[in-house]
RNA sequence: GUCCCCAUCGUCUAGUCUGGCCUAGGACGCCGCCCUUUCAAGGCGGCAACACGGGUUCAAAUCCCGUUGGGGACGCCA
């Protein structure tokens, strides 16, 4: 039988990590085992569920190249089948009228709560003699359908926890249909899951304590039951489950920091999961080729936002420059640096540009800024920079002559320029150093810098001697 | 509170099923060294863990029991 899977979400806000996680392990095993993914959006909860954030899930799957062969599938236009399902269970007798009001089943609950005692719905409503069924059936009292949980206990062999036992006693009869008709959650995924013939269900922890309820749902249809294998959750610094409060969740916000899809991919199937030979850069095709339940972890796994920088990093790096070119298009627009001629006449010098930044850029965010430098001269002195290089009352004329040598150099490359200033230093009978740091922030601005003889082939002699005049003339003024 | 799940370096993990090869391996981070004009990248090295207590056994990170700790679930939400 060939492997379906689904991805449920509730479209109640983004698509954050946890939930990005779930989808990437269910896409895993779908592509591993040849089988079907399929998406369906748990939209249900009027209330929470918003258009919107439909969109956003589907465009943070789509981002993450988490591809659906079915769907999106909306649970909300179920509701027939769910209901359906509902009236067969009443049919089997697996289902009874419950007329307790809601009202009234909370206040016994928090009262059980303030006396910390465990309290569980005590089938008032199953005791009901049939006659007295019809009569307020018959008056239109409105009632809800409690599934009837049967003696004994239901357990499964989990593809991550092994064999999982619940007593049923712990579990209350809960509502299928509302007093209002409409299917609850476990009606209607156990529907959904049955119509779509999902064979393997894969989902995080928190539906754990779910299981057992849903696998007496299929028994009582006599539907047959899928594997489960429930991930563990994806934990914040505190190891409580990551949420908002920890920080960035949603996808969308890595994306919006300079992450690769890739990395992130790549990062999340490495939380909770391990190929077992200790390899970490594992793309996308490698990880189709070794995934398994096997590798999969019981523990909750720290969401460690350093690792996920140093998987990007590593994508960066192995990325050619004219991708990272298009990938960064945007944010240098946004910053009034782009110009039709990075990709026309300019275009192999730019990826000279974004070869030499690659290894030192972590974040495409990185890329974006230190770029800059190459891309216009209007940049200020970092203060550290020019306090700790350029104190030396000597520089200015120090930085004549390295002009001057620098004006005519010949060829203007890395080992030209490099001789000629080693040269200059020589005649002046001081170290390259106190060349050099002042070159760089004549340069770039900055202390820190690619391999200055790079930089300053990349800027070009006219644009070196222009920024080299450009600190001249503030030492000159400064004194 | 009840039920369920979990427990190896700070973090992600290998090893656990099928006890011995474990003086517990790798990765991120951190520290140091090399390279070097700075910063990275890269290379080399260092610090750092089997939660605790019993048991089984010639032998336990590995099997069993308990304790402790952590997490999740307990809705006419999904």
């Amino acid at each position: 039988m060939s492997v379906r899977v689904r991805f449920a979400p509730s479209p109640t806000g983004y698509l954050h990590v946890g939930g990005a996680r779930t989808a990437l392990f269910n896409w895993l095993f779908a592509r591993t085992s040849r089988g079907v993914f399929i998406l369906r959006i748990e939209d249900t909860d009027l209330e929470r569920s918003k258009e919107e954030m439909t969109a956003a899930i589907l465009e943070g799957l789509r981002w993450l190249g988490l591809d659906w062969d079915e769907g999106p599938y909306y649970q909300s236009q179920r509701r027939d089948l769910h209901r359906a399902t509902g009236l067969k269970l009443q049919a089997s007798r697996s289902a009874y009228p419950c007329f307790c009001e809601p009202a009234e089943l909370q206040r016994r609950r928090q009262e059980a709560e303030r006396l910390g005692v465990t309290w569980k719905y005590e089938r008032t409503c199953l005791a009901l003699l049939p006659e007295e069924v019809q009569r307020r059936v018959a008056v239109g009292q409105p009632h809800a359908f409690r599934f009837r949980v049967p003696e004994g206990v239901t357990s499964w062999s989990d593809r991550v926890h092994g064999r999982t036992t619940f007593a049923n006693e712990t579990l209350e009869d809960f509502i299928l249909l509302r007093s209002d008709g409409t299917p609850t959650y476990h009606l209607s995924v156990v529907s959904d899951d049955v119509d779509m013939k999902i064979t393997d269900v894969i989902r995080g922890d928190d539906h754990l304590s779910n299981t057992p309820k849903q696998i007496l749902l299929y028994r009582a249809l006599g539907e047959p039951i899928p594997t489960f294998a429930h991930l563990p959750l994806i934990l914040g610094p505190d190891k409580k489950r990551l949420s908002k409060r920890h920080g960035a969740v949603a996808v969308t916000e890595y994306r919006e920091a300079g992450y690769l899809p890739e990395a992130l991919f790549n990062f999340l199937a490495l939380l909770g999961w391990s190929s077992g030979d200790g390899r970490e850069f594992l793309p996308r095709e490698e990880l189709i080729r070794r995934f398994s339940f096997e590798g999969v972890g019981k523990k909750g796994a720290v969401f460690d936002e350093q690792k996920l920088e140093w998987l990007n990093s590593q994508y960066i790096n192995a990325m050619p420059a004219a991708a990272i070119r298009e990938a960064i298009r945007g944010e240098l627009k946004a910053r009034g640096l782009w110009d039709a001629s990075l990709e026309g006449e300019r275009r192999e010098w730019f990826e000279k540009v974004l070869e030499t930044l690659k290894p030192r850029s972590r974040k495409l965010s990185d890329l974006a800024r230190d770029s800059a430098i190459f891309l216009s001269d209007d940049f200020a002195y970092d203060p550290g920079a020019a306090a700790k290089h350029l104190g030396d009352p000597e520089t200015a004329r120090r930085m004549v002559a390295l002009r001057d040598a620098l004006e005519r150099v010949e060829p203007f490359d890395e080992a030209a320029t490099e001789a000629a200033l080693r040269k200059a230093a020589a005649g002046m009978g001081i170290a390259a150093a106190k060349l050099i740091h002042p070159l760089r922030i004549a340069l770039t601005g900055q202390a820190v810098s690619p391999g200055i003889f790079t930089v300053l082939t990349l800027v070009g002699r006219e644009g070196a001697l222009r920024r080299i005049d450009r600190l001249i003339r503030s030492q000159e003024l400064g004194r």
